[in-house]
Order: C-alpha cells, then structure tokens, then sequence
DNA sequence: GTCTATACAGAGATAGAC
DNA sequence: GTCTATCTCTGTATAGAC
C-alpha cells in the first residue's frame, strides 16, 4: 500500500490520541459494566480524568463516543484473529475466539454485540466504520467455518451464515451470569458453554420428536 | 324488605383489576418493545388510556409496575407448562417449553430474562412474587431436565442445574435476531436454535483440542 | 380514583473565559 | 483544547381539584 514514510506525529498530537484513548477506554469500561442507556458521559469523562465540555472536543456526542469504542473491541478482535498460530486448523481458531469472547463477557469488558432494544444499536448500524469493520470479521470468521465444514469438524447441513451466527451470539449469552450467579469458577463456566455449543445437550445424534 | 337489585359488590374490584390488567399489559409489550431503559411510565399510560398520576396509585413506581409486568410473564409460563399433555415424556416437555419462550421472544414479547445491565434485574431482584415464582418455575423445570436425564435424552455428565440454565438463557439469546436480520423466516429460526441448542456445532462427539 | 398541571432530578449538550 | 458554569429537555413522581 503506502510506502511513502509516514510523518513523525508532533508531540501535540500524541497527547490529543493519548487522551482520546483515554476517554475510549473509560468508555468501554463503563460500556461494559453499566450498558449504554446506564452509562453516562459525566462518568466517562470522570473516569478519564477531563472535564465533559473537554470530551464533547473529540466526539460528537454520546452515540459517537460509543460507536468509537466498539470499534475498538472490534478492532482488539481483529488483533485476536491476527495473533492466532498459523498451524491451528479451523475449528481450533473458532475455539480460541470463542473463548476469547466468553472470557471478555466475564470479566465485565463490553460485549461485542449491543443489546436488542438498546439505542446503541441503531447507533452502530448508522457507523460506517464499525459496520466496515463488522463485515471484515464476519467474512473472515465464515471463511473458518466453511473450511471447518469441508473437513468435517462442524455440521454441514447448517448454512456458514447460520454456525456464524450461533458462535458470535455466545459473545452475548446469559448464560455465563446465570451460571456465575450459581457461584461457578469463569473457567469452569467458560469450558461449559464451550461443550454446550458445540457438542449440544443431547448425548448421541438426537432423536428429535415427531 | 330489600328490594334493591342484588348488590355486586365485586363490580368496583372487577374495573379496578381489569384496568390494573390493561396497565400490566402495555407495559409488558413496551417492555418486551423497547426495554426498561428506554420504556416510558408515559407511554405505558397513553397505551393504557389513562393518566400517568393514576397509574402511580396502582403501582409504587416503574420498578413496581415492571416487576408486575414480569411476574404476569412468569405467570404465563406456568400456565403453558400446566397444559402440556401428560403423555409427553420430559424431553418433549423442555422442547415445547423452549420452543415457546423463542416464539416469544420473536414476537417482541418481554422476554424470560432480563437484560444483564438492566436496572430491571435489580428490581426484580428485590421483588418477593418474582423470585417465588421464578423458584417454583426453576424447580419444575429441573426436575424435567432430571428425569430427561435418567432416560437417557439429556447428557448425564452435565450438572442438571447447568442444562436448566442452557435452557432458559435460550428465551434471550441474541442468535435469534441476527438470523431474522438476514432475513429468515420465524418457524426456520426457531427449529435451527432448537436443533444446534440441543445437538450442537459438531457433527459427532467432538474432538476438543488439546 | 381519575384528571390537569407542576415540581424535581438527571443527563446530554453548549457558552464563553482562558 | 481545556475548563467552570449553565442551558435545555426529558422523564419520574406528586399536588390538588373534582
């Protein structure tokens, strides 16, 4: 792509990026434990250490704010997928990211899908850079599915689009907190959902009733 | 001698309830429509036909009428499980079960479970009707999910308390939205989350990674 | 018990000095 | 660009007449 030496960024402008991600990591933060209709801009900017009027400089307003940290989490995702060896086979890295995304929900870290009637999800749909990035990953992880089809490791007569969907929705599932609120270690926790997900409540291929 | 009309003396309480159970219901639907958060007590009472003021002499406040709201659901799930056709054996029953509360979710009907960041899960919390009823409906359930067990349609080296919550977190699962996002119809996602919930990703047992 | 009108609080967003 | 102080709107809850 560009080879042209990029310029060395001034010193000013390493402090304003600095400070941005400051205030998008204390967003994501508070995105994670409080959700976005709880959260509040004047806890961000606390958490960031600046005054609001400072933070409303940098982002355009609260769905703005928010849009950018999931970007984020999307963008930490990509990074997963990058980091993964290259000798796993498909499933395996299906694994690794699922349980990568569990650990995340677990340990109050912004989910990476909104919730259903949340005000930020039609916030995302209106980001160009989040629903650029969205598709990146899900064309990307489909990819994995379909080479983990052809070589028998997932079912194949599921559509990719359906296994997809199934493995980012976990990202999401209440389960983990119902099952922490039983008093489970998230490990423990992690390994069920995992098992459950992949393997089903059944024991051998299910009789389905007529 | 009296000769007035035979008194009706539960009239009053009829209307007084009746319009208690059309308060109940608009709030179930803007619940289940737009969550707790973004749900207005003014809405529910435009929906209900009738004052804001009056509807706070029916109930403390919004967690008191949410929690009404939810406990009505609870209540409903009961009353499906009491219709189940006796001859069901118990896996046939947890399948009805599911299928009903996917079918809810997909009508935009309040679902199960409250949303994790909810203020709604605190409310519930505190609220003795809700959690005596979702006891009873946990109990019940796990004695199925036992039974299902010992017959050998559930896998055994679960803990039951593990499948129940599989189960249940299923009446919030974000899978089904993105299915219906792409399109698909209703009836198809229902049985597609049924199939892999209970079946799974993988084809046979699977091999887990080392 | 139901209404109209209003008090009160919280949170998003902005003004204007520095 | 950052701050303090303020505006404005929305939404919960209440007062008081009938």
């Amino acid at each position: 792509m560009n080879t042209l030496p990029l310029p060395r960024p001034s010193f000013k402008a390493q402090m304003h990026q600095a400070r941005e991600d400051a205030i998008v990591e204390a967003a994501s933060r508070l995105l994670g434990e409080k959700g976005f209709e709880t959260m509040t801009v004047d806890e961000v900017a606390a958490h960031a250490g600046i005054a609001k009027a400072s933070l409303y400089k940098h982002f355009a307003g609260k769905d703005d704010l928010c849009a950018a940290a999931m970007v984020h989490v999307v963008e930490r995702l990509q990074r997963v997928m990058d980091g993964l060896p290259a000798e796993l086979t498909a499933l395996q890295r299906l694994q690794a990211l699922l349980r990568w995304s569990l650990h995340r929900q677990l340990t109050e870290e912004v989910p990476l899908l909104p919730g259903r009637s949340s005000a930020l999800a039609q916030a995302l749909r209106d980001c160009d850079a989040y629903q650029a990035a969205m598709r990146q990953v899900h064309v990307r992880i489909r990819g994995w599915v379909v080479q983990a089809q052809a070589e028998g490791a997932l079912r194949r007569d599921l559509p990719p689009e359906v296994i997809l969907c199934a493995l980012l929705a976990r990202s999401a599932d209440p389960m983990l907190y119902m099952l922490r609120d039983l008093g489970h270690a998230d490990e423990r926790i992690i390994d069920w959902v995992m098992d459950i997900c992949l393997s089903g409540l059944t024991p051998g291929p299910v009789a389905l009733a007529g």
